[in-house]
DNA sequence: AGTCACCGTGGCGATGTTCG
DNA sequence: CGAACATCGCCACGGTGACT
């Protein structure tokens, strides 16, 4: 399955919907940010300061690649559907820091259109902003969310690697059923604990690479407080693709070396693309893809002309190399190639062959010869220049090899013909 | 296609516990 | 002591998947 990190901005994490949100909706709509922040990060043609209330932002994405991001164990699209449906009746409230007075409210999800296999979704534009430009994310891995299939799990693993580094702050019973949705549910905290808590603490802690515990702490008789505790799970490692993209990252940052097949590559780009972001996005490519398929992709890619090289490139890669025909009928060019060098020997070698076989049967045919006969051959003997002139046996042999020669080469010649037809 | 066991989810009555 | 809350055990319901 593929990998895939979303840098999830907090406030997508920390945002209180109205209604709850299924665990299908939630690890669907991350696939689509995450599909929508690769299109976005690497594209050219949304700038930060672009992106704004007067445009639309559609992106797209397959559907096999939705439901195996987001390990969803159903095929069936009419069940996405009404889960999509769901997802897109959401409506979230943003409060201007500023002037508390001032609000806005959006959907999640703007709409989603199905074309064959493939979703084109749009996102309303705060989000693709907060998306292009986060400062303060959470670097989520899809493929730990995707394990899970608790509600609570998704919500509290997102809040729990948020702060992982920190520690989830202490809270009241009130925030933590306003951040699950559970105000008007479980009103026993038996129930709660049960069917919410335990439930997603044990499942983090089974499936995911972080133990998660709670504690909690009365005021008075009743239950005021949750505290969570984070450790590190030996058991389930980060994915080293995390391990691997922070890497790169901190390459990006550094501004580090890369290997001599990214620079190759890096000097393939045409000359207005060859920007040190690129690098790393070839480094990236290089570790899914085999350096000859980019190679000739990015030829590919210079013939078409795309309006957007990169993201052209990329999908080129991640669609199967445009470019595979071209280098598949290369290949087959060279092969044809390599048969006629291999037929050209084969034929010089049987000439040499050939060349002995008729000087062999010349001179047993010569010993043979008859007076008659012989005077036959030495007709033309006397107009010889007189500088090549050879004996009269010579003479008779060397005739007698060149017409066993053409003889025998037009026998070959007919075994050669039928060969190249078969 | 129908049956059935199993699981997840949400809920409730009875009972135990705690603290003002 | 008793109200308020926590806990236990159990039930109903719907979805799913194996089996016939």
């Amino acid at each position: 399955m593929k990998k895939k990190i979303l840098n999830k901005p907090n406030e997508l994490i920390s945002l209180l919907p109205r209604e709850s949100i299924s665990v299908i909706q939630q690890k669907s709509y991350n696939v689509f940010l995450v599909e929508a922040q690769t299109q976005v990060k690497f594209s050219n043609e949304i700038k930060y300061t672009d992106i704004n209330k007067g445009n639309k932002y559609l992106f797209n994405i397959t559907f096999k690649e939705l439901v195996d991001m987001a390990g969803i164990d159903k095929k069936d699209y009419e069940y996405i559907k009404e889960e999509l449906q769901k997802l897109m009746k959401i409506v979230v409230e943003v409060v201007d820091k500023e002037n508390k007075n001032n609000w806005s409210l959006f959907h999640l999800l703007e709409c989603v259109e199905k074309e064959e296999n493939i979703f084109e979704y749009s996102l309303n534009w705060r989000i693709v902003q907060a998306l292009k430009n986060c400062d303060f994310f959470t670097k989520l891995d899809l493929q730990q969310l995707s394990k899970l299939k608790c509600k609570y799990s998704v919500i509290l693993y997102e809040l729990a690697i948020r702060y992982e580094k920190f520690k989830i702050p202490k809270m009241t019973i009130e925030t933590f059923r306003k951040r699950t949705n559970t105000e008007d549910t479980y009103n026993r905290m038996y129930d709660l604990k049960k069917h919410v808590l335990d439930k997603a603490c044990k499942e983090i802690t089974k499936k995911t690479d972080i133990k998660l515990s709670y504690d909690t702490e009365k005021q008075g008789r009743k239950i005021a407080y949750i505290d969570f505790h984070i450790d590190n799970n030996p058991q389930v490692q980060p994915t080293k693709q995390v391990q691997k993209l922070e890497e790169t990252e901190a390459q990006i940052r550094k501004n580090e070396d890369y290997s001599n097949e990214v620079l190759f590559l890096f000097e393939q780009l045409p000359k207005d693309e060859q920007i040190e972001v690129n690098k790393s996005i070839l480094s990236k490519l290089l570790r899914k893809h085999n350096f000859e398929y980019i190679k000739e992709d990015i030829k590919y890619a210079k013939k078409q002309k795309p309006k957007n090289f990169m993201s052209y490139l990329m999908s080129s890669c991640n669609l199967g190399h445009y470019s595979r025909t071209e280098l598949e009928k290369q290949k087959v060019r060279e092969e044809t190639e390599q048969k006629i060098e291999y037929h050209k020997r084969e034929q010089q070698e049987l000439l040499k062959k050939i060349k002995l076989k008729a000087q062999e049967l010349a001179k047993k045919k010569y010993s043979k010869l008859g007076s008659e006969e012989k005077k036959k051959y030495l007709k033309g003997y006397d107009m010889q220049l007189p500088f090549f002139k050879t004996t009269k046996e010579n003479y008779i042999i060397e005739a007698i090899q060149t017409e066993m020669e053409t003889n025998l080469k037009q026998e070959h010649s007919i075994y050669f013909i039928k060969e190249k037809e078969d």
